[in-house]
DNA sequence: ACAGACTCTGTCCGATCGGTCAGTTACGTT
DNA sequence: AACGTAACTGACCGATCGGACAGAGTCTGT
């Protein structure tokens, strides 16, 4: 039998990815484990919570890429960049997918600066402190191609993975500015 | 002055494109506009009404292009989707941004089949229909190579526009199946 | 047997959601 | 001035949301 809050946090994981974290309820997710709502309130301090530690180990192993990139220079950066996303996403398949599925709840969702502010952090580090968003795009889109390239001869289900993660990369940068 | 209908539309668009469907309330789009509430609905039947009347020329186009794809071949019909795409996304920048923006909540929201069917159509017309995913996702990946390519040379805004889109056909096909 | 901690739930709460409706205002026509 | 219609609104509705809380059930050490 495994543990309440592992079991909570699988439904959770699964119910987020399908739904999105605001089209998922916590009823939903009780309904899905099969106890109570309340009891998800006792395992998690709020909805917030079962998030936030979907993501926690997401966000330090962003923190962990974003500090292996500080002494490269950009096209280095980039590559490095891609490998440790992909090994990241490899490791943590459920929790990237929800990272990258869930980022319009999550850039209308401020409260979770960890993951955030750490890919934030590692935009910075790519593509320098340029503050013209032309200059991250276009950074990113030089990125997406060394992606790309990587992705070929690798198996599919990797692949969706890498189309999840390239797509979050471009989301990120593609939002509107106003 | 601008029509009523219009105004909601439009106040409806930059909401929509920046906090999501499910991210904006009526009582928002209400303040944005300066009217109240039940003045929306007086101009539209629900807040769905609203959603697709935003995407219906979007979906229109998409259709349209779909129907020019038909007697291609795979490769051709990739190359003459992403110019349709471009050309469609030029013309109709916020609402395709809504699009891209908001498939999150599209994809929760099958009340919309005009503009969905349409994509789905416009993706089986482009790889196919075979049944696997797999090959789906395959013929996006060089669908967005060839529209990484094009994407070069082009002015910034455009450039931008190209990441949404693309994003917007990664997120559709890299969406988790279960 | 007892106490205390842990786990879980039924029930309630205030807030907010999309949507309805009766009624008021504004305005062109006669 | 009187009327009809379109535009608009305040008040209200049922449903659902995240969350609070007291209490019941279960387990363990003494």
């Amino acid at each position: 039998m495994t543990s309440m809050r592992a079991e909570i946090l699988e439904s959770a994981a699964r119910l987020f990815a399908a739904h999105g974290f605001r089209g998922t309820s916590l009823q939903d997710i009780a309904s899905d484990v099969g106890c109570s709502k309340a009891s998800l309130l006792y395992h998690f301090t709020s909805k917030d919570a079962i998030l936030s530690e979907l993501f926690a180990p997401v966000g330090r192993d962003l923190e962990a890429i974003q500090g292996k990139l500080a002494p490269l220079d950009g096209e280095q950066a980039a590559r490095e960049a891609v490998a440790g996303l992909v090994e990241l996403a490899l490791r943590f398949r459920r929790q990237v997918k929800i990272l990258l599925v869930d980022v319009d709840d999550l850039l209308c969702h401020p409260e979770l600066p960890d993951v955030d502010s750490a890919t934030e952090s590692l935009v910075d580090a790519l593509v320098g402190r340029a503050p013209e968003q032309e200059c991250r795009v276009a950074g990113w889109m030089a990125l997406v191609g060394i992606f790309l390239t990587c992705a070929r001869g690798v198996d599919v289900s990797d692949e969706v993975l890498r189309v999840e993660l390239t797509r979050g990369a471009l989301r990120t940068l593609g939002r509107p500015t106003d």
